[in-house]
DNA sequence: ATGTCGACTTAGCAGCAGCACT
DNA sequence: AGTGCTGCTGCTAAGTCGACAT
């Protein structure tokens, strides 16, 4: 318990939730909270200070003061601009049909099993035995005895193996010290790291556990079109397909399991040669693979450091394109007359003209960058001389109507042009890296349109050309077919076979062109769940160091060295408030801060040690937070921001280069951002711990969704009010009272039947049923229940309305945490991950019950 | 030391399918 | 059958951060 309140920030604590009496987390004061109200139109305030010094506040938006205190914490607001927008991607076509075979397909078609090549139902297939796989494993957990009827050919047991998940670390964890921030309460017996744990640490080492542990330089090497220095690789010929509906923790398992216990089945003719230089790293995974039936790599990722091998053969068909523009031929107006567009003139016009009904219409930027790149289109001595006197209203309603159509379509032609889409996606839909075929996440080329920046953008509203193949550069594996260029006559920009980088292809952002856009393998990959785990696997050693890196800070408060107090007082900021790095930023592009970049105008001091933050982070959300802090850090502050205006920087000093320099010296590895993730993670794991009681599911649930939303708002992770938001609390309250009234006519009934008296009439006059006085209390008994589930399901729409729990759980939440904790509270997974993020944290499936983060 | 590039993660929102409710 | 709501999925913008260049 070195980590005492005196380092700690006493942070406004309006923490109340009724029904958790867990940790004590970080609070945002009432302020903060009041002004985290949004307005009645559902979108968020500004957050305007008194003397108007935030900095990124944006203009023409009003505070709208809380009408009421929310029991919970609110979120702050955000000042982005709600965009109820349209997504404005005009007239889809479909596809060119392309009969083209695909080196995928050679493969798929190869493959002994016929079932997986086939497209449409492959998805369907996919998710569902996903799902039923983790079904299995849920029985796992909570009925051992449950009969396995799926998977025969792989024991239960091996398919959930023990893992040394989650055990990465040989220090003993002194959990009291590393709790959440400002959670200090102590936790009983949440020391032992079991015997279990322990013993699975030595016993097996799985290649996917060592994070962080690369043995070799990271130096990275210049970026050259092959680096790879092994020797010739044969692509894979494999029945990839074999298991591609297997989660990949599962199917790795299965590798283990076929490996160590069960015999092989079958043989799997896999990478033929493999460089020298690599061979010693894929031993164990050839191994695998050859002794299993399904091709596994994953097993044997190389560490995913930099300038370091990610793969050995990759087999991709590269990129679909959008289908080419179809001119409708509708007019828009030019002073109430009809104008002559051509096919592109008409394209950029009907971009606009789908975006008529968003918020960016309000927003000059926009049309101001809209009417100079259309202007270059329609030509200085065109028809068209100024954006005001257009009337885009017909391609508007055309595209409603469109739209309308669209909608009004049977299910059948709306599920036959699903398939045909499908059709003509299937094959750019995966990848096979190192023989194992995982989704590519965008295999989809962005179609033209105008750029939708967030909040106020520069270069809103500008357009986004059309990507062509010779924009495109593909990455693939040496020996791979070089995907065929879908567009006839046309070609690739560049073919590179670089095993270094995760990329299948990128081209330059047009709207930025020294920007890239890439295409990656999808989140369920496995070469994204290792970079996924190895990311919490920092995060948990994060905890080793948190205490002594928090004396260290703690001491820099003080320092005499301005850089060094800066460096001080921005850790601790990161660490308390998870505040982001904060790199700089250039002047086309929306004006946000994170913690290097912070104003003087973003941090008000309120005596004695109160300190308001008000700026717009990314995304030009909104962080409204009044803090109270130790008194070293309010005064460093005051230190930073004397002699400066308002816009300049807070730390200048400081920025995320040195920043994350300096963390490196206190933990190897360690950057700003894993502060998020830890906080973020170790929250949840105090959380779920100190709140789970006895009870059934539903309630162990909401003891979840508590701990989740504690770490959205730890986040800020937010959400623009949906629009029918304050319709559906007044229907909502209208049934409320409904039921009340219904209850008082009960109780009337009650009183009267005890008295022999037969009912009321109800509302129409007639005469209700008689009832004995037992059946009424039933009756009332049942409409108090449908009351109080209504008020409370009431609270929660009301209390998550600006708040977002997708983007924790995906992105920060180590995944072992829920695993592990469903696991020891017999809740089903699936009540906790979706389908999605079932494949994406497959790698977390077999964590032991008592993983703790 | 600083700026830029390149690769990757993190983020909110639109659209839509499917479900519940009336 | 119509309507409203919810959660999922895809999309793509906007961050972070390491490494190289200057």
């Amino acid at each position: 318990m070195a980590i005492e309140a005196s380092t700690k920030p006493n942070i406004v604590n309006d923490f109340d939730d009724d029904d958790y009496d867990g940790p004590v987390v970080f609070k945002r004061s009432n302020t903060a909270a009041k002004q985290n109200q949004l307005n009645p139109e559902g979108k968020r305030p500004s957050s305007s200070t008194a003397n108007g010094q935030n900095a990124n506040a944006q203009k023409g938006k009003t505070t709208v003061p809380s009408s009421k205190a929310s029991p919970m914490r609110s979120p702050p607001p955000n000042l982005k601009a709600s965009s109820s927008s349209a997504k404005g991607s005009p007239v889809k076509s479909p596809v060119p049909n392309s009969k083209t075979p695909s080196p995928l397909d050679d493969r798929v078609k190869q493959s002994p099993r016929p079932n997986s090549s086939t497209s449409v139902k492959k998805e369907d297939d996919s998710g569902s035995m996903l799902l039923k796989q983790m079904d299995h494993q849920y029985l796992r957990f909570n009925i051992k005895s449950a009969p396995d009827d799926s998977d025969d050919e792989v024991p239960l047991s091996s398919r959930f193996p023990k893992s040394s998940a989650g055990t990465s670390g040989g220090k003993p964890i002194f959990r009291d010290e590393k709790k959440p921030l400002t959670s200090k309460l102590q936790q009983n017996g949440s020391t032992t790291l079991d015997k279990q744990q322990k013993s699975s640490l030595g016993s097996i080492k799985r290649p996917l556990d060592k994070v962080g542990s690369s043995a070799t330089s990271s130096a990275k090497k210049p970026k050259v079109s092959n680096t790879s220095t092994e020797m010739k690789v044969k692509q894979v010929t494999v029945k990839a397909d074999d298991d591609d509906h297997i989660p990949i923790a599962q199917r790795m398992k299965k590798s283990i399991s076929s490996d160590k216990k069960a015999p092989p089945t079958k043989t799997t003719k896999v990478t033929k040669a493999v460089s020298s230089s690599s061979k010693k790293i894929n031993k164990k995974s050839k191994k695998v693979i050859k002794n299993s039936k399904y091709s596994k790599s994953t097993k044997m990722l190389p560490s995913s450091g930099d300038g370091q091998k990610k793969w050995t053969t990759l087999v991709h068909n590269g990129v679909i394109f959008p289908p080419p523009y179809t001119p409708h031929g509708v007019k828009m107006l030019y002073k109430g007359k009809p104008v002559d567009l051509t096919r592109e003139q008409e394209e950029v016009a009907t971009m606009y003209a789908v975006m008529l009904e968003t918020d960016y219409m309000q927003k000059p930027k926009f049309k101001e960058n809209f009417w100079t790149d259309w202007r270059k289109l329609l030509g200085k001595n065109h028809v068209i001389q100024n954006l005001t006197d257009c009337d885009f209203k017909p391609i508007y309603d055309w595209h409603q109507e469109q739209k309308e159509k669209k909608k009004q379509m049977s299910s059948e032609e709306k599920k036959a042009l699903k398939e045909e889409k499908m059709k003509q996606e299937e094959k750019y839909m995966w990848a096979i890296v190192d023989g194992v075929k995982e989704k590519v996440g965008n295999f989809r080329v962005e179609p033209p349109g105008l750029f939708r920046g967030r909040g106020e953008h520069p270069k809103m509203g500008k357009l986004k050309k059309r990507i062509r193949p010779s924009d495109i550069t593909i990455n693939i594996g040496k020996d791979a077919p070089i995907p065929e260029c879908p567009i006839p006559g046309e070609r690739w920009k560049e073919v590179k076979h670089d095993n270094t980088v995760t990329w299948l292809a990128f081209w330059n952002d047009p709207i930025n062109p020294k920007e890239f856009k890439y295409v990656f393998l999808a989140a369920s990959s496995a070469l994204k769940g290792q970079s996924d785990k190895e990311k919490y696997e920092k995060a948990r050693k994060l905890k080793d160091y948190i205490e002594s890196i928090r004396a260290a800070y703690t001491k820099g408060f003080t320092s005499k060295d301005v850089t060094r107090r800066q460096i001080a007082v921005a850790t601790y900021l990161i660490d308390k408030l998870a505040l982001r790095a904060g790199n700089e930023k250039d002047d086309d592009e929306a004006d946000t801060v994170g913690c290097c970049t912070l104003k003087v105008g973003n941090v008000e001091c309120i005596p004695p040690n109160k300190l308001k933050f008000d700026f717009l982070g990314k995304d030009s959300i909104q962080y409204v937070n009044t803090v109270e802090v130790e008194l070293p850090v309010y005064k460093a502050i005051g230190q930073f921001q004397t002699g400066k205006k308002q816009n300049d920087d807070l730390f200048d000093e400081l920025d995320t280069a040195k920043l994350n320099a300096h963390l490196k010296e206190l933990m190897p590895g360690l950057t700003a951002k894993v502060f998020r993730t830890y906080n973020a993670s170790i929250t949840l794991d105090d959380m779920l711990s100190r709140g789970t009681k006895e009870g059934n599911v539903a309630e162990k649930i909401v003891v979840y969704n508590t701990a989740n939303k504690e770490v959205a708002i730890i986040c800020n992770h937010q959400r623009t009010v949906s629009k029918t938001h304050g319709a559906q609390m007044t229907r909502l309250t209208d049934k409320i009272e409904e039921l009340k009234g219904v209850l008082k006519d009960l109780k009337i009934d009650l009183d009267r039947a005890r008295k022999g008296k037969p009912p009321l009439k109800d509302s129409d006059g007639k005469q209700k049923r008689n009832l004995t006085p037992e059946a009424i209390e039933r009756k009332i008994a049942q409409t108090n229940v449908k009351i109080e589930k209504m008020e409370r399901d009431m609270k929660t729409k009301e209390d998550l309305k600006t708040v977002a729990l997708g983007t924790s759980k995906i992105n920060y939440l180590d995944p072992r945490i829920t695993v592990a904790w469903c696991k020891r509270h017999e809740v089903p997974i699936e009540k906790i991950f979706n389908k999605s993020l079932l494949a994406k944290f497959a790698w977390s499936m077999d964590v032991e019950p008592d993983f703790r983060f």
